[in-house]
DNA sequence: ACCATCGTGGTACGTTCGTATCACGAAGAA
DNA sequence: TTCTTCGTGATACGAACGTACCACGATGGT
Protein backbone atom coordinates (compact mmCIF):
# COMPACT_ATOMS: atom_id res chain seq x y z
CA UNK A 1 0.00 0.00 0.00
CA UNK A 2 2.58 2.53 0.70
CA UNK A 3 3.11 3.70 -2.76
CA UNK A 4 5.44 7.05 -3.28
CA UNK A 5 3.44 10.05 -2.12
CA UNK A 6 3.36 13.50 -2.94
CA UNK A 7 5.40 15.63 -0.08
CA UNK A 8 3.87 18.38 -1.19
CA UNK A 9 0.25 17.36 -1.42
CA UNK A 10 0.86 15.79 2.37
CA UNK A 11 1.84 18.92 3.78
CA UNK A 12 -0.45 20.82 2.75
CA UNK A 13 -2.86 18.25 3.87
CA UNK A 14 -1.65 18.68 7.62
CA UNK A 15 -1.07 22.38 7.58
CA UNK A 16 -4.75 22.17 6.59
CA UNK A 17 -5.84 20.36 9.92
CA UNK A 18 -3.15 22.52 11.92
CA UNK A 19 -5.35 25.43 10.64
CA UNK A 20 -8.61 23.75 11.59
CA UNK A 21 -7.72 23.00 14.69
CA UNK A 22 -5.87 26.18 16.04
CA UNK A 23 -9.39 27.96 14.82
CA UNK A 24 -11.26 25.98 16.90
CA UNK A 25 -9.35 25.54 20.21
CA UNK A 26 -6.42 28.60 19.91
CA UNK A 27 -2.85 28.46 18.30
CA UNK A 28 -1.44 28.26 21.58
CA UNK A 29 -3.32 24.61 22.52
CA UNK A 30 -2.33 23.35 19.41
CA UNK A 31 0.06 20.27 19.90
CA UNK A 32 1.87 17.85 16.86
CA UNK A 33 -0.22 15.04 18.51
CA UNK A 34 -3.91 17.72 18.37
CA UNK A 35 -2.82 18.22 14.68
CA UNK A 36 -1.92 14.82 13.80
CA UNK A 37 -5.25 13.78 15.20
CA UNK A 38 -7.22 16.22 12.89
CA UNK A 39 -5.41 15.01 10.18
CA UNK A 40 -6.37 11.20 10.90
CA UNK A 41 -3.02 10.39 10.40
CA UNK A 42 -0.25 9.20 12.85
CA UNK A 43 2.20 11.36 15.10
CA UNK A 44 5.11 10.07 13.48
CA UNK A 45 3.88 11.20 10.05
CA UNK A 46 3.52 14.60 11.00
CA UNK A 47 6.96 14.50 12.29
CA UNK A 48 7.92 13.10 8.93
CA UNK A 49 6.44 15.79 7.14
CA UNK A 50 7.65 18.58 8.99
CA UNK A 51 10.88 17.72 11.05
CA UNK A 52 9.96 20.24 14.10
CA UNK A 53 7.15 21.84 15.29
CA UNK A 54 8.90 25.14 14.01
CA UNK A 55 8.41 23.93 10.88
CA UNK A 56 4.97 23.01 10.91
CA UNK A 57 4.15 26.74 12.31
CA UNK A 58 5.83 28.39 9.52
CA UNK A 59 4.24 26.11 6.74
CA UNK A 60 0.96 26.91 8.50
CA UNK A 61 1.28 30.25 8.13
CA UNK A 62 2.46 30.39 4.56
CA UNK A 63 -0.59 28.01 3.64
CA UNK A 64 -2.68 30.87 5.92
CA UNK A 65 -1.65 33.79 3.73
CA UNK A 66 -2.39 31.56 0.18
CA UNK A 67 -5.73 30.93 1.33
CA UNK A 68 -6.04 34.46 2.43
CA UNK A 69 -5.32 35.28 -1.46
CA UNK A 70 -7.95 32.80 -2.99
CA UNK A 71 -10.56 34.19 -0.36
CA UNK A 72 -9.77 37.41 -1.97
CA UNK A 73 -9.92 36.12 -5.39
CA UNK A 74 -13.11 34.15 -4.81
CA UNK A 75 -14.73 37.69 -3.39
CA UNK A 76 -13.76 39.73 -5.83
CA UNK A 77 -14.88 37.17 -8.60
CA UNK A 78 -18.07 37.23 -7.30
CA UNK A 79 -18.76 40.84 -7.98
CA UNK A 80 -18.52 40.43 -11.22
CA UNK A 81 -17.12 40.52 -14.17
CA UNK A 82 -16.42 44.38 -14.79
CA UNK A 83 -16.51 45.47 -11.34
CA UNK A 84 -16.25 48.81 -10.66
CA UNK A 85 -13.10 49.87 -8.50
CA UNK A 86 -15.79 50.41 -5.54
CA UNK A 87 -16.93 46.99 -5.52
CA UNK A 88 -13.35 45.72 -5.71
CA UNK A 89 -12.55 47.62 -2.45
CA UNK A 90 -16.07 46.45 -0.93
CA UNK A 91 -14.73 42.93 -1.65
CA UNK A 92 -11.62 43.20 -0.81
CA UNK A 93 -11.98 44.63 3.03
CA UNK A 94 -15.24 42.70 3.70
CA UNK A 95 -13.36 39.49 3.13
CA UNK A 96 -11.17 40.63 5.48
CA UNK A 97 -13.89 40.80 7.98
CA UNK A 98 -14.84 37.46 10.29
CA UNK A 99 -18.00 37.53 9.16
CA UNK A 100 -18.56 33.35 9.35
CA UNK A 101 -16.85 30.81 11.17
CA UNK A 102 -14.03 30.11 8.59
CA UNK A 103 -12.87 33.85 8.43
CA UNK A 104 -13.45 33.57 12.15
CA UNK A 105 -11.27 31.01 12.81
CA UNK A 106 -8.81 32.40 9.68
CA UNK A 107 -8.36 35.76 11.95
CA UNK A 108 -8.08 33.98 15.12
CA UNK A 109 -5.19 32.10 13.88
CA UNK A 110 -3.66 35.09 11.82
CA UNK A 111 -3.84 37.08 14.98
CA UNK A 112 -2.12 34.63 16.89
CA UNK A 113 0.68 34.49 14.37
CA UNK A 114 0.90 37.96 14.88
CA UNK A 115 1.18 37.74 18.05
CA UNK A 116 4.00 34.93 17.75
CA UNK A 117 5.99 36.78 15.30
CA UNK A 118 6.71 40.02 17.30
CA UNK A 119 8.68 37.78 20.18
CA UNK A 120 9.60 35.18 17.50
CA UNK A 121 12.22 35.88 15.16
CA UNK A 122 11.85 33.21 12.39
CA UNK A 123 8.27 34.01 12.11
CA UNK A 124 8.26 37.49 12.28
CA UNK A 125 11.00 37.14 8.83
CA UNK A 126 7.92 35.60 7.13
CA UNK A 127 5.97 37.43 4.05
CA UNK A 128 3.18 37.80 6.59
CA UNK A 129 4.91 40.77 7.20
CA UNK A 130 5.20 41.91 3.77
CA UNK A 131 1.72 40.79 2.46
CA UNK A 132 -0.59 43.35 3.94
CA UNK A 133 1.91 46.11 2.62
CA UNK A 134 1.18 44.63 -0.59
CA UNK A 135 -2.44 44.73 0.12
CA UNK A 136 -2.07 48.58 0.96
CA UNK A 137 -0.63 49.52 -3.03
CA UNK A 138 -3.55 47.44 -4.12
CA UNK A 139 -5.84 49.52 -2.67
CA UNK A 140 -3.94 52.58 -2.79
CA UNK A 141 -3.84 51.54 -6.72
CA UNK A 142 -7.76 50.81 -7.09
CA UNK A 143 -8.65 54.11 -5.44
CA UNK A 144 -6.35 56.07 -7.65
CA UNK A 145 -8.17 54.11 -10.30
CA UNK A 146 -11.49 55.58 -8.77
CA UNK A 147 -9.75 58.97 -9.01
CA UNK A 148 -8.56 58.98 -12.48
CA UNK A 149 -12.78 57.67 -13.45
CA UNK A 150 -13.52 60.58 -11.14
CA UNK A 151 -15.61 58.61 -9.01
CA UNK A 152 -13.05 60.40 -6.11
CA UNK A 153 -12.05 63.75 -5.48
CA UNK A 154 -9.10 64.38 -6.54
CA UNK A 155 -7.96 66.26 -3.88
CA UNK A 156 -7.96 62.29 -1.23
CA UNK A 157 -4.82 61.28 -0.67
CA UNK A 158 -5.39 57.51 -1.42
CA UNK A 159 -1.88 55.81 0.17
CA UNK A 160 -3.46 57.34 3.11
CA UNK A 161 -6.94 56.34 3.10
CA UNK A 162 -5.61 52.86 1.70
CA UNK A 163 -3.99 52.79 4.84
CA UNK A 164 -6.71 53.97 7.04
CA UNK A 165 -9.13 51.48 5.55
CA UNK A 166 -7.09 48.71 5.90
CA UNK A 167 -6.18 49.65 9.37
CA UNK A 168 -9.81 49.94 10.48
CA UNK A 169 -10.89 46.70 8.85
CA UNK A 170 -7.72 45.35 10.95
CA UNK A 171 -9.34 46.54 13.93
CA UNK A 172 -13.09 46.31 13.34
CA UNK A 173 -12.17 42.24 12.89
CA UNK A 174 -11.09 42.07 15.81
CA UNK A 175 -13.79 43.28 17.54
CA UNK A 176 -16.04 41.38 15.41
CA UNK A 177 -14.04 38.54 16.57
CA UNK A 178 -14.21 39.28 20.52
CA UNK A 179 -17.70 39.57 19.74
CA UNK A 180 -17.56 42.89 21.07
CA UNK A 181 -19.47 43.92 17.75
CA UNK A 182 -21.81 42.83 15.03
CA UNK A 183 -20.61 42.01 12.08
CA UNK A 184 -23.25 44.22 10.74
CA UNK A 185 -21.96 47.42 12.48
CA UNK A 186 -18.07 47.09 11.29
CA UNK A 187 -19.93 46.75 7.70
CA UNK A 188 -21.87 49.91 8.51
CA UNK A 189 -18.45 51.87 9.75
CA UNK A 190 -16.61 50.51 6.14
CA UNK A 191 -19.61 51.85 4.07
CA UNK A 192 -19.13 54.92 5.75
CA UNK A 193 -16.20 55.71 4.61
CA UNK A 194 -16.26 54.14 1.64
CA UNK A 195 -19.62 56.64 0.95
CA UNK A 196 -16.84 59.38 2.39
CA UNK A 197 -14.33 58.77 -0.07
CA UNK A 198 -16.68 57.80 -3.27
CA UNK A 199 -18.58 61.21 -2.97
CA UNK A 200 -21.16 61.46 -4.74
CA UNK A 201 -21.53 57.58 -5.53
CA UNK A 202 -24.36 55.94 -3.78
CA UNK A 203 -25.23 52.58 -3.32
CA UNK A 204 -27.31 51.09 -0.98
CA UNK A 205 -30.52 49.62 -1.83
CA UNK B 1 10.49 38.12 59.53
CA UNK B 2 7.26 36.91 58.26
CA UNK B 3 4.80 39.57 59.72
CA UNK B 4 1.17 40.03 58.39
CA UNK B 5 1.56 40.73 54.79
CA UNK B 6 -0.86 43.24 52.95
CA UNK B 7 -2.30 40.75 50.19
CA UNK B 8 -3.82 42.98 47.16
CA UNK B 9 -0.23 44.98 47.36
CA UNK B 10 1.37 41.72 47.07
CA UNK B 11 -0.77 40.26 44.58
CA UNK B 12 -0.30 43.41 42.65
CA UNK B 13 3.66 43.32 42.76
CA UNK B 14 2.93 39.59 41.02
CA UNK B 15 0.74 40.27 38.52
CA UNK B 16 3.33 43.75 37.27
CA UNK B 17 6.07 40.73 37.10
CA UNK B 18 3.07 38.34 35.13
CA UNK B 19 2.84 41.68 32.60
CA UNK B 20 6.87 42.47 32.40
CA UNK B 21 7.94 39.01 31.54
CA UNK B 22 4.75 38.54 28.94
CA UNK B 23 6.10 41.92 27.42
CA UNK B 24 9.40 40.70 27.27
CA UNK B 25 8.36 36.51 26.31
CA UNK B 26 4.95 36.64 25.09
CA UNK B 27 1.91 35.86 26.99
CA UNK B 28 2.16 32.00 25.44
CA UNK B 29 5.65 31.61 26.82
CA UNK B 30 4.90 32.48 30.61
CA UNK B 31 4.78 30.32 33.38
CA UNK B 32 4.54 30.33 37.26
CA UNK B 33 8.23 30.12 37.58
CA UNK B 34 8.91 32.76 35.47
CA UNK B 35 6.42 35.06 36.82
CA UNK B 36 7.82 34.39 40.68
CA UNK B 37 11.45 34.57 39.42
CA UNK B 38 10.48 38.04 37.78
CA UNK B 39 8.95 39.21 40.66
CA UNK B 40 11.96 37.67 42.97
CA UNK B 41 9.55 35.39 44.75
CA UNK B 42 9.49 31.73 45.25
CA UNK B 43 7.20 29.62 43.08
CA UNK B 44 5.55 28.34 46.27
CA UNK B 45 4.36 32.17 46.96
CA UNK B 46 2.36 32.82 43.39
CA UNK B 47 0.87 29.82 44.05
CA UNK B 48 0.01 31.05 47.90
CA UNK B 49 -1.50 34.48 47.09
CA UNK B 50 -3.22 33.16 43.29
CA UNK B 51 -3.99 29.36 43.96
CA UNK B 52 -4.08 28.86 40.28
CA UNK B 53 -2.55 30.02 37.28
CA UNK B 54 -5.69 30.89 35.65
CA UNK B 55 -6.48 33.33 38.50
CA UNK B 56 -3.20 35.13 37.86
CA UNK B 57 -4.07 35.93 34.10
CA UNK B 58 -7.15 36.87 35.30
CA UNK B 59 -6.02 39.19 37.60
CA UNK B 60 -3.10 40.13 35.68
CA UNK B 61 -5.58 41.06 32.97
CA UNK B 62 -7.65 43.32 35.20
CA UNK B 63 -4.40 44.86 36.46
CA UNK B 64 -3.18 45.61 32.88
CA UNK B 65 -6.68 47.15 32.27
CA UNK B 66 -6.38 49.69 35.12
CA UNK B 67 -3.06 50.54 34.18
CA UNK B 68 -4.14 51.10 30.36
CA UNK B 69 -6.61 53.83 31.97
CA UNK B 70 -3.80 55.06 34.61
CA UNK B 71 -1.99 55.67 31.11
CA UNK B 72 -4.86 57.31 29.39
CA UNK B 73 -5.63 59.55 32.42
CA UNK B 74 -1.54 60.49 32.72
CA UNK B 75 -1.66 61.25 29.00
CA UNK B 76 -4.41 63.68 28.95
CA UNK B 77 -3.39 65.56 31.95
CA UNK B 78 -0.45 66.16 30.19
CA UNK B 79 -2.01 68.20 27.66
CA UNK B 80 -2.89 71.26 29.97
CA UNK B 81 -4.92 72.48 32.33
CA UNK B 82 -8.06 73.29 29.85
CA UNK B 83 -7.52 71.20 27.32
CA UNK B 84 -9.71 71.53 23.95
CA UNK B 85 -11.76 68.37 23.20
CA UNK B 86 -9.51 67.72 20.27
CA UNK B 87 -6.29 67.99 22.42
CA UNK B 88 -7.99 65.30 24.54
CA UNK B 89 -8.79 63.15 21.77
CA UNK B 90 -5.56 62.81 20.38
CA UNK B 91 -4.38 62.69 23.94
CA UNK B 92 -6.58 59.13 24.24
CA UNK B 93 -6.27 57.88 20.85
CA UNK B 94 -2.18 58.51 21.22
CA UNK B 95 -1.87 56.83 24.50
CA UNK B 96 -3.27 53.58 22.72
CA UNK B 97 -0.37 53.27 20.67
CA UNK B 98 2.37 50.93 21.42
CA UNK B 99 5.39 53.97 20.83
CA UNK B 100 7.75 53.19 23.62
CA UNK B 101 8.80 49.86 24.79
CA UNK B 102 6.56 50.25 27.66
CA UNK B 103 3.64 50.47 25.51
CA UNK B 104 4.28 48.35 23.17
CA UNK B 105 4.84 45.43 26.17
CA UNK B 106 1.50 46.89 26.83
CA UNK B 107 -0.52 46.25 23.18
CA UNK B 108 1.33 42.72 22.71
CA UNK B 109 -0.41 41.86 26.27
CA UNK B 110 -3.41 43.01 25.34
CA UNK B 111 -3.68 41.11 21.97
CA UNK B 112 -2.61 38.10 23.81
CA UNK B 113 -5.37 38.12 25.66
CA UNK B 114 -7.54 38.92 23.14
CA UNK B 115 -6.92 36.10 21.61
CA UNK B 116 -6.96 33.90 24.52
CA UNK B 117 -10.75 35.22 24.88
CA UNK B 118 -11.62 34.29 21.87
CA UNK B 119 -11.06 30.20 23.25
CA UNK B 120 -10.95 30.58 26.85
CA UNK B 121 -14.79 31.52 28.43
CA UNK B 122 -13.40 32.98 31.46
CA UNK B 123 -11.66 35.33 29.70
CA UNK B 124 -14.36 36.23 27.73
CA UNK B 125 -16.54 37.33 30.73
CA UNK B 126 -13.85 39.54 31.31
CA UNK B 127 -14.63 43.62 31.76
CA UNK B 128 -11.63 43.79 28.87
CA UNK B 129 -14.96 43.01 26.70
CA UNK B 130 -16.52 46.15 28.23
CA UNK B 131 -13.83 48.69 28.13
CA UNK B 132 -13.59 49.32 24.84
CA UNK B 133 -17.43 50.04 24.27
CA UNK B 134 -16.68 52.57 27.18
CA UNK B 135 -14.34 54.29 25.54
CA UNK B 136 -15.98 54.49 22.58
CA UNK B 137 -18.90 56.11 24.20
CA UNK B 138 -16.01 58.46 25.90
CA UNK B 139 -14.88 59.70 22.37
CA UNK B 140 -18.50 59.82 20.84
CA UNK B 141 -19.10 62.36 23.64
CA UNK B 142 -16.01 64.01 23.34
CA UNK B 143 -16.50 64.54 19.59
CA UNK B 144 -20.40 65.31 20.57
CA UNK B 145 -19.12 68.19 23.14
CA UNK B 146 -16.66 69.62 20.06
CA UNK B 147 -19.68 69.57 17.72
CA UNK B 148 -21.80 71.77 19.87
CA UNK B 149 -18.83 73.96 20.21
CA UNK B 150 -19.19 74.06 16.68
CA UNK B 151 -15.61 72.64 16.38
CA UNK B 152 -17.19 69.99 14.69
CA UNK B 153 -19.65 69.93 11.34
CA UNK B 154 -23.35 69.34 12.55
CA UNK B 155 -23.58 66.57 10.20
CA UNK B 156 -20.77 64.37 11.56
CA UNK B 157 -22.11 60.81 12.93
CA UNK B 158 -19.95 61.06 15.84
CA UNK B 159 -20.29 57.73 17.11
CA UNK B 160 -19.53 55.93 13.95
CA UNK B 161 -16.64 58.63 13.76
CA UNK B 162 -15.48 57.21 17.34
CA UNK B 163 -15.96 53.83 16.59
CA UNK B 164 -14.01 54.09 13.13
CA UNK B 165 -10.84 56.11 14.97
CA UNK B 166 -11.00 53.25 17.75
CA UNK B 167 -10.51 50.70 15.26
CA UNK B 168 -7.99 52.69 13.32
CA UNK B 169 -6.23 52.90 16.35
CA UNK B 170 -6.36 49.66 17.08
CA UNK B 171 -4.78 48.42 13.71
CA UNK B 172 -2.39 50.73 13.64
CA UNK B 173 -1.39 49.88 16.93
CA UNK B 174 -1.17 46.11 15.98
CA UNK B 175 0.98 46.95 12.14
CA UNK B 176 3.05 49.38 14.77
CA UNK B 177 3.74 46.60 16.97
CA UNK B 178 4.56 43.83 14.55
CA UNK B 179 7.33 46.48 13.08
CA UNK B 180 5.12 46.93 9.66
CA UNK B 181 4.62 50.34 9.91
CA UNK B 182 6.01 53.75 12.02
CA UNK B 183 4.84 55.07 14.91
CA UNK B 184 5.32 58.09 13.16
CA UNK B 185 3.22 56.86 10.05
CA UNK B 186 0.01 55.65 12.60
CA UNK B 187 0.31 59.12 14.19
CA UNK B 188 0.34 60.98 10.89
CA UNK B 189 -3.10 58.42 9.85
CA UNK B 190 -4.84 59.72 12.77
CA UNK B 191 -3.82 63.55 12.55
CA UNK B 192 -6.02 62.94 9.16
CA UNK B 193 -8.85 61.80 10.00
CA UNK B 194 -8.89 64.18 13.07
CA UNK B 195 -8.21 66.98 10.70
CA UNK B 196 -11.02 65.73 8.69
CA UNK B 197 -13.36 65.61 11.24
CA UNK B 198 -12.33 68.94 12.98
CA UNK B 199 -12.59 70.72 9.77
CA UNK B 200 -11.46 74.22 9.93
CA UNK B 201 -9.28 73.80 13.04
CA UNK B 202 -5.58 73.11 11.72
CA UNK B 203 -3.18 72.51 14.64
CA UNK B 204 0.60 71.15 14.16
CA UNK B 205 3.22 73.50 14.55
C1' DA C 1 16.21 -11.69 -7.03
C1' DC C 2 18.32 -8.64 -4.12
C1' DC C 3 18.88 -4.53 -1.67
C1' DA C 4 18.56 0.24 -0.54
C1' DT C 5 15.21 3.48 0.39
C1' DC C 6 10.62 5.28 1.52
C1' DG C 7 6.50 5.63 4.25
C1' DT C 8 4.64 4.34 8.45
C1' DG C 9 3.61 2.69 13.18
C1' DG C 10 4.64 2.25 17.91
C1' DT C 11 6.82 3.73 21.72
C1' DA C 12 10.22 5.54 24.76
C1' DC C 13 12.91 9.63 26.64
C1' DG C 14 13.84 13.91 28.75
C1' DT C 15 11.86 18.23 29.90
C1' DT C 16 8.69 21.39 31.53
C1' DC C 17 4.43 22.63 33.25
C1' DG C 18 0.71 23.37 36.79
C1' DT C 19 -0.41 21.67 41.00
C1' DA C 20 -0.15 19.27 45.51
C1' DT C 21 2.26 17.94 49.73
C1' DC C 22 5.12 18.29 53.66
C1' DA C 23 7.59 21.00 56.83
C1' DC C 24 8.67 24.88 59.75
C1' DG C 25 9.44 29.56 61.74
C1' DA C 26 7.09 33.56 63.29
C1' DA C 27 3.24 36.16 65.15
C1' DG C 28 -1.16 37.06 67.31
C1' DA C 29 -4.92 34.97 70.49
C1' DA C 30 -6.13 32.52 74.67
C1' DT D 1 2.79 30.08 77.82
C1' DT D 2 0.43 27.41 74.61
C1' DC D 3 -1.86 27.02 70.40
C1' DT D 4 -3.65 28.21 66.15
C1' DT D 5 -3.11 30.50 62.04
C1' DC D 6 -0.18 32.75 58.49
C1' DG D 7 3.64 33.16 55.33
C1' DT D 8 7.19 30.72 53.19
C1' DG D 9 10.42 27.20 51.40
C1' DA D 10 11.59 22.93 49.24
C1' DT D 11 10.29 19.29 46.76
C1' DA D 12 7.48 15.74 44.69
C1' DC D 13 3.93 14.20 41.29
C1' DG D 14 1.34 13.26 37.20
C1' DA D 15 0.41 14.88 32.78
C1' DA D 16 1.57 16.58 28.38
C1' DC D 17 4.76 18.16 25.24
C1' DG D 18 8.35 17.91 21.41
C1' DT D 19 11.55 14.83 19.86
C1' DA D 20 14.23 10.55 19.03
C1' DC D 21 14.59 5.77 18.28
C1' DC D 22 13.51 1.27 16.52
C1' DA D 23 11.15 -1.91 13.56
C1' DC D 24 9.01 -3.39 9.37
C1' DG D 25 6.33 -3.85 5.09
C1' DA D 26 6.24 -2.19 0.53
C1' DT D 27 8.46 -0.46 -3.55
C1' DG D 28 11.64 0.60 -7.24
C1' DG D 29 16.22 0.19 -9.21
C1' DT D 30 19.67 -3.03 -10.96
Amino acid sequence: MPKRVDHAERRTEIAKALVRVAGRRGLHAVGMRDVAAEAGVSLRLVQYYFETKEKLLLYGLQHLAERFGERVAARSRTVGDNPGPRAMIEALLMASLPTDEESRAFHLVYTSYAVLAVTDPALAAQPFIRNPDAAEDVLAGLLRQAQEADLVAPGVDVQLEAASLLAMSAGLGTSVLVNQRSPRSAVAVLEHHLNRIFQGSDQDP
